[in-house]
DNA sequence: TCAATGTGAGTAATCGATAACCCAAAGAGC
DNA sequence: GCTCTTTGGGTTATCGATTACTCACATTGA
């Protein structure tokens, strides 16, 4: 049997409204005497509230439900639901995800949702892309994260791809670097924005960015021999020319692993021949690299909990698309 | 607004009794017209069930709650959730995920997934270990998945290590391969149990298991200097000695992907010098490396499962450590 | 024709927490 | 001494779904 306010009023020898305020409302009119004895009585009993019972009245249980688009993979995921829910927290609430997989679509997700009655819903996308949302439930989904409504209907967060590059070009200039090349990841909303902000950077520092070296990688593989022998035909062509770069900066973490085998290799050091910068920060990827690699790291957790703050502000804001800042982390090779 | 049983109640001029047994009680006695009738309006007003009401009666909500022992990392944690929503899903449940991190307790995460009023609890290790868990928690925490509670308070839900091992072993030993070298990963519970089973498996194939070849390598790095020049500097010896081995069994994907590129280095081929096979089946590793990587998959999908089954069942099984087997997956490295 | 049985459906209580509303007693100001 | 306000707390309706109980009517068998 679990305990409810009941059994705690007649413990206590009030009424039930009493203990609700005393364990509950905050501001309820009652002697300390009488708030303080009621929580010892419920403490005692092992009393735990009743969400459900508390949801009949209120008409929501205190819930975010997220309806993620793949499986929740990928250490990414790990960012975006924990950001969720270190936000949520702060309003007592709890982070509920429903994965979008195989033939499940968003209306029957979002129905299956809807019978636990989340507070609110938020969509997440597990690497940076465009989603269209039918219009009908641009009104029940509060926030995109991590990708851009089509239609723009839905408030979205995204990572501010270009103004990373931007950051970690101008990072490597003002290293000393003057001769940057880029090796890409054809294919990928996030590497084309990057690619976009890396030639930016290139112009304002006074250097050509449409001229700028920018070489495409593979996304496909790790070890297969195409991706590698792409990267590292790539890399010893870049190094066997005179000009050759003192810097690299990589579409992604992924990329940058196989630069630095590439570049070894090639019998040239990181950072003292070729500094090597990329973005993402996959932990597990650049903090064990050899040097450590520095890293754009993509916000996930940011978006997260700023996914919760919109979801839980008290007026809903107008609809936009909020560029969230990545976070440069220095760390050995450049 | 929300639409509740009394709307299409008034809608269809009957009771709220009669919509609740059309709705949800299958066996409930109306006719088949008022049935159909009633089913068509709660369509047509997009009625939803509303779970917390419906707890109310039942007690508990149609919840499987899960106590993640880390942050929901790694691409494990999908299998295990995935399992278990699929194994959820038959009875009509949900999966809500809690995270144990930072200083949270058991006891506090206990309580606040208590509050919502689950119909079972379940606790997930990310990786193979032993868990202690607190006396008090074992009547509230119907099984262990990925760990073993220490003091087999709980049934338990772990992956059959030893005989993974065995069934690879023998696995090589068919495909002809008579010297078997075994690259481990030392601390790790899972890759102890490993070992036992490859020594056993040599045993039973009239090979002298306790002299077989066992080398260490390191768990903390993919490409520092010092991990690969230790597995690096193992294949090497192994490979210049007269008895060099015709196949290489590593610890699990990460070790294999090494031994790959030392291997290379060495000038050895996969297959067709020495096999080369390992396990977990991260998928992202060993279906990328060249050539494709035979490995034995973890059971995640298939404890998430189980436990789902375990504990949606009618009446409490005896505690009980089970050991799931794992899945050959023949790729191209043997 | 009349009681027995069966069928379809309504009534009302219930689960636990909350909130609008009400009430009694005590102290403040005249 | 009397009204006014504040303090402490009780009563009761309510949220939505379920369910034990009840009832009206129709059919059947004697």
């Amino acid at each position: 049997m679990t305990i409810s306010l009941n059994d705690i009023a007649e413990r206590a020898g009030v009424s039930v409204k009493t203990v609700s305020g005393a364990l509950h409302g905050g501001s309820a009119r009652m002697s300390d005497d009488t708030r303080l004895r009621i929580r010892e009585i419920a403490e005692e009993l092992g009393y735990v509230t009743n969400f459900a019972a508390r949801s009949m009245r209120q008409g929501w249980m205190p819930l975010i439900g997220v309806i993620a688009d793949e499986l929740v993979t990928s250490p990414f995921a790990t960012g975006i639901i924990g950001g969720l829910d270190s936000g949520a927290r702060a309003s007592d609430m709890a982070v509920f995800a429903m994965t979008l997989s195989g033939r499940r679509t968003v209306a029957s997700v979002l129905e299956e949702m809807h019978r636990f009655r989340p507070r609110a819903v938020a969509y997440a996308a597990m690497y940076h892309k465009r989603v269209e949302l039918p219009a009908e439930f641009a009104e029940t989904v509060g926030v995109m994260i991590n990708c851009r409504e089509a239609n723009d209907r839905v408030t979205s967060l995204v990572p501010d791809e270009a103004g990373a590059a931007l950051e970690m070009t101008n990072y490597l200039l003002n290293a000393g670097r003057r001769n940057i090349a880029y090796i890409n990841l054809p294919g990928l909303l996030a590497s084309e924005l990057r690619e976009i902000g890396f030639r930016q950077a290139l112009d304002q520092g006074g250097f050509n960015g449409a001229n700028a070296t920018v070489l495409p990688a593979v996304n496909r593989a790790i070890y297969s021999d195409r991706a590698q022998s792409l990267v590292h035909s790539h890399v010893q062509q870049l190094m066997s020319v005179p000009q050759r770069p003192d810097a690299i900066l990589c579409g992604n973490d992924r990329v940058a692993m196989e630069v630095y085998a590439a570049l070894r290799r090639c019998g040239a050091t990181i950072p003292d021949d070729v500094a090597v910068a990329s973005f993402d920060n996959q932990v597990e990827i650049a903090s064990r690299l050899d040097p450590p690699l520095t890293t754009m790291a993509l916000p996930h957790r940011a978006m997260g909990r700023k996914a919760a703050q919109i979801l839980l502000a008290e007026d809903r804001a107008p609809v936009e698309v909020k560029k969230i800042p990545f976070r440069l982390v220095e760390r050995l090779s450049v």
